[in-house]
DNA sequence: GTCTATACCCGGATAGAC
DNA sequence: GTCTATCCGGGTATAGAC
């Protein structure tokens, strides 16, 4: 259970351009998240930062990693319930929206994943389903869905979400 | 009920550009779909197109406009019940990855839209789950879920979608 | 309705000096 | 580890002739 985390990965130097780079991600969205605006925030220049990372999506890699680190962080928090479980994902999407669609808008880069980080984020899903892979897959879907479609303004500004992710948690339970 | 579609709506010329952006994006994605392009495509040059269309977003919305109307269309056949109706949805969207992203990526520019058309895509949904608002929103959120997480490559190759599917469908009809 | 020419802005990334 | 200078490519969009 080695679980060496983005702090013992990474050197201090790269640890506070990837610090820099969430702050950027998560105040104006992924679309601002360039290499020059993030040189700026750091008081550089944008071509110091390729003798830090070979390339843009190497920083962007960093991002998805913390993400799913704090997500399985929070979901094992919460893993007593279905419902308490759904409660912590909605809140950490809505908490953190720019950091997980980067995280849910791509198809993860498995191979240069750290050993284990999927399996060990979604562990407490599949716990709380009692190992059901269909119930927790399908409670996913649910969740990411009702997350996504609200970040992409997609429910009429009067629908009463409460009471949607309710009638959902209370579908998966029975 | 007048619902002027798009073919009426547009001039023959706007609706081979149309046809022709459509096309652009299903083969190639959204990242294909540029002015020059689309231009290429048509046998013109990209500032030709500013003749017809103010700029490249009310293109898109005519994109996104038919692609609430066959939504609508396919769950309108598919109304008998509620794993039918999703079945159908799910078979549509994989069948038009790029041009369900496109309309479910972003905002909807509501003011933009023709008069009702959001309505009309969804009424089958909210007729089958006997007009509770809730577990319409709900099973919308789990079937959207399963569609973008599968199109984004978040399941493992491996999982068995068909029977995440079937629990779903299966926990919204108790 | 189409063309040519072009402006404008933005992005990622590299070379080589210090 | 930072700099300056620069390349290269891409995009949307406009002006004005035909």
């Amino acid at each position: 259970m080695s679980e060496r985390s983005t702090t013992d990965r990474l050197t201090p130097r790269k640890r506070e351009i990837v610090t820099e780079a969430r702050a950027l991600l998560e105040e104006h969205g992924a679309a601002a998240l360039t290499m020059r605006a993030l040189a700026d925030r750091l008081g550089i220049k944008a071509p110091s930062l390729y003798k830090h990372f070979p390339d843009k999506a190497a920083l962007e890699l960093e991002l998805i990693i913390l993400s799913l680190e704090e997500i399985g962080a929070a979901l094992e928090a919460a893993a007593e319930s279905l419902p308490a479980l759904m409660k912590a994902y909605r809140e950490y999407a809505l908490a953190h929206p720019h950091l997980y669609r980067l995280n849910t808008e791509r198809s993860l880069p498995r191979e240069a994943l750290p050993e284990g980080i999927e399996e060990r984020s979604s562990a407490p899903l599949l716990r709380v389903c009692g190992g059901d892979v269909d119930t927790a897959r399908a409670a996913w879907a649910f969740a990411h869905g009702m997350v996504i479609l609200q970040l992409n303004g997609r429910f009429p500004g009067t629908a009463d979400l409460s009471a949607a992710w309710e009638t959902g948690a209370d579908a998966f339970e029975g």
